[in-house]
DNA sequence: AAATTCGTGCGAGATTTTCGCAAAAATTCT
DNA sequence: AGAATTTTTGCGAAAATCTCGCACGAATTT
């Protein structure tokens, strides 16, 4: 894809926070006609920059109301758990996101279910194991974005 | 909300996945007519069971190849800064997530920068504030989901 | 069993997107 | 610099999509 303008960048902003945007909303947003801004955004989406749209859907609705963000450490000697780790989570449902980082910690995950009933039978399942040091589970009061 | 039946969990299913779904591809997927599909989609939308639609921007090709999760610790005696705190946050682009939790921090972000320079700029600007009493950087080395 | 409510499919009208085209703007070449 | 080429623009028509009124059928209430 060739280099991305300033006009790109502002309908990615844009988008990136509502992508139901008609083509003369962009317009008047962005400064150019409604034709070329979805032309700018059919391209877009084409060469893979915006990769998807998604509905955001109320966790409450699937009964899912609480939210745990949870620090997990290893021990040091188990590298090698990382990428069995990862494709372990990867097929939970309750872990929204994983992300594998750097530090004293070595992976934030974000963790939705119903209750703390809910909560603790996730953690009895899955942290209890000979390889994970230790766990910190922060939990969500509220959240942006 | 009414409840919801297994049409509108059919579409909130598709329409996670891909809310660019037309009238009649939704109706061919759930077996029932566009108008129906999109009158019950519009109605998930005003209740809020679909709270946005979003447009998923590349990271990489975003030139924001660098992603950081801070934990953010505050000074005790300032819970009243808690509500401006969230929102100076959800105007910085940088800050793509970002909770209130419990426990020994006070909120988790999710940041994404271009590399090293652009987040130590990030920090001095955003962090070195006297109600901000640490903070924890973890660089994230992959992600899922 | 009639009345009411609710959601459906159909179809017209409104809105939005796509696309061809000529002109303007930006880029490359001589 | 100025000509040639490429890219992008705005306009407008055509296509696609969404919205809405309406009459009908199913489920619920009285």
């Amino acid at each position: 894809m060739a280099e991305l303008d300033k006009f790109d960048y502002r309908l990615l902003e844009l988008l990136q926070d509502n992508s139901r945007l008609t083509g003369t909303e962009l317009a008047e947003k962005v400064g150019l006609s409604s034709a070329a801004c979805l032309r700018r955004v059919q391209r877009l989406r084409e060469t893979g920059v915006i990769e998807r749209d998604v509905a955001v859907v109320s966790p409450k609705v699937f009964g899912k109301r609480m939210t745990v963000i949870v620090l997990l450490t290893m021990e040091r000697d188990r590298p090698d758990r990382y990428m069995l780790m990862r494709e372990a989570f990867a097929k939970m449902p309750e872990v929204q996101q994983c992300h594998h980082v750097t530090g004293a910690h070595d992976f934030v995950l974000r963790v939705q279910v119903g209750d703390m009933e809910e909560y603790s039978a996730f953690v009895d399942r899955v942290f209890h194991e000979p390889y994970i040091k230790r766990y910190e589970s922060l939990a969500v009061l509220g959240s942006l974005k």
